[in-house]
DNA sequence: TTGGAATGTCAACAAGACTGACGTAAAATG
DNA sequence: CATTTTACGTCAGTCTTGTTGACATTCCAA
């Protein structure tokens, strides 16, 4: 039989917390996009532009196939948002000198321009939300976050992390 | 001139803490849906269907402009999932009473079913991230995404929470 | 009675995901 | 050296889910 003190810690996992939590997810995913998607709209691009470019900052010089693991989904998908990157002059590729097959993606200063402003939006809000909530809710939320991940996607999560 | 504790205080509002935050909510919501998605697909459904189901079965009786202001997209494009989900007897039409213009919005027994399926299978998702976590960090972890949404989607948010 | 609100429907379109098929180039392997 | 595999690109077609615009119906409210 549960005594008090366990029934309490218990709290935390009730249908109406997950709930909260599922619905939390759906909403605040919505305000995450909000900013980055206004901008994206004057240039007429869309959130896989924005994702293609902010992960080819984090990585610069990243292949087609790793851009493709993190992104998660196919490379006809990608493939016809690069293009659009790479015919605008916000990507430029560079073909590999050990394995020339490869090609290595990276950001042109215009491309660096855009990424910096839809970075700035979405930073401004995630700022302003850590610091409302103040640096233990920020723990907490990257621990549930990261807890929540793919075992796969938390790798790839943590690779980006330390590089 | 800042002292070692303010400045100790505002480490969790660095670049490298936001654009965690950021790549956090991008790979974690990938978590989010999966599951879901693996089952929405066996139906040939998708997740505009999920979350017009879950809404309807958390505020049975709704009206469909009710159900357009917390999902945030056109009636037009609500009205193809809708037409659907009625078609196939998963969602049940009656017509207001006191106005008899609004249509209430039901789930019949299998949209029940259904939904019921998709909640466990994102709620366990949710309980075993919550429970890596604790509780101090799931408390911290919604604080965070409230703080994240819009102003009316908060406000949506909470009235949801209450009801 | 007239205007506006709530809803539905039809048409057309776009982004962004998917599959399948095929081609090319080059590395890796037998 | 020949063959297979890998990495990448491209073409074609499909699906879901979002969008606008136009128009009809119903009915409450001023």
């Amino acid at each position: 039989m549960q005594n008090d003190r366990s029934r309490e810690n218990l709290l935390f996992l009730t249908d109406e917390q997950l709930r909260q939590g599922i619905e939390g997810m759906f909403f605040a995913y919505r305000g995450f996009t909000a900013d980055p998607d206004r901008i994206l709209e004057k240039y007429n691009y869309g959130r896989a532009h924005h994702r293609a470019l902010h992960f080819i900052n984090r990585v610069p010089g990243t292949n087609v196939n790793n851009l493709l693991s993190i992104l998660g989904v196919t490379k006809q998908s990608l493939n016809r948002v690069l293009r659009t990157l790479i015919d605008n002059e916000l990507v430029s590729l560079k073909i590999g000198t050990k394995d020339r097959r490869e090609r290595h993606l990276y950001l042109t200063e215009s491309g660096k321009s855009l990424e910096k402003q839809l970075s700035t939006a979405q930073s401004h809000r995630m700022r302003e939300a850590y610091r409302q909530a103040g640096p233990d809710a920020v723990a907490g939320f990257k621990q549930v976050l990261e807890a929540m991940m793919d075992p796969k996607l938390q790798i790839t999560y943590k690779k980006l992390r330390v590089s």
